[in-house]
DNA sequence: ATCGATGCAAAGACTTTGCAGCCAG
DNA sequence: CTGGCTGCAAAGTCTTTGCATCGAT
């Protein structure tokens, strides 16, 4: 699923909403995670923003990250590599974790995420009230050179 | 969900038959996660372990947990919090993630998963194969010291 | 002006690697 | 016996922390 990049005003005011300070970095970063839609780690988020701010420091990348999460701004993805990595969709959807690249790919279908919301509560878990769902799908990618497609 | 811990002849042989040596390592490992439900972390297992083990060394216990998964015998859990935790149960399941206690409880759910992999299939995914889902559930615990139970 | 945010570097946590010696098959 | 496995320690990767300085409000 391709991210569109909101405006940058709307990005600022997504920021202030939460209370925290606009800053250049902060900036950058969420506009980072908007062009890159593999769900990067704060190394290649750093990787790929360092040439045009050289003054940006990885600390700060990691830093950020934590904060924006912590306003859900953004969220962090389940992942089996022991790596942490970033999402700026915060809406509950489903991701399909290729083996062999380590791609992770947007997969975002509200009927089944309603759907298995659904069959949760009808379950009724006692003593555990649920925040969030993430389906993590498995699996190989045939074709790299090649887009993943996803029918309706 | 509770696991039930095999005989050791039936681990012994889950470990041959995969072409591994038996050695007394793979077995005390295995076994631990069989007994700590909760998906431990290398530095968990070998904290468990290393009492009644002490030649046992760490980096024995990151090899042996990899080498286990690469057999198939064990299977790593999607964690957000950018640690490897580790599961002995292979098929496809669900995980309770608490927030704030970080505990990961098993919820096996056939009927669920299968309602799930039906949903994927009929949607037909173009240049991916599925090999595997695991549904993350992330929430929270009101009552640590009572149990989460799930009703049928 | 104030207080939170950044940059830097050092420290810490987590994990892998290389190799000599050991042991299961 | 012999090749795979282990223990050990060192190195590597990933992440956090402390603090002086900077900059958004």
């Amino acid at each position: 699923m391709k991210k569109d990049m909101p405006a940058l005003q709307s990005l600022k005011e997504k920021i202030a909403s939460t209370g925290l300070k606009v800053t250049q970095q902060r900036l950058v970063i969420l506009q980072a995670l908007y062009e890159n839609d593999d769900h990067p780690s704060a190394e290649v988020v750093y990787n790929h923003l360092s040439n045009e701010n050289p003054s940006l420091s990885l600390g700060t990348v990691y830093k950020t990250l934590e904060t924006l999460v912590e306003k859900s701004i953004i969220r962090k993805v389940y992942c089996a590599d022991g790596i942490k990595r970033y999402d700026v969709h915060i809406e509950p959807h489903s991701h399909l974790h290729c083996q062999s690249s380590h791609r992770i790919i947007d997969f975002s279908d509200p009927a089944l995420e309603a759907m298995i919301l659904q069959y949760l509560q009808d379950k009724k878990i006692e003593n555990f009230e649920i925040q969030d769902i993430q389906l993590q799908i498995q699996g190989h990618i045939p074709n790299p050179e090649k887009r993943v497609r996803i029918y309706a």
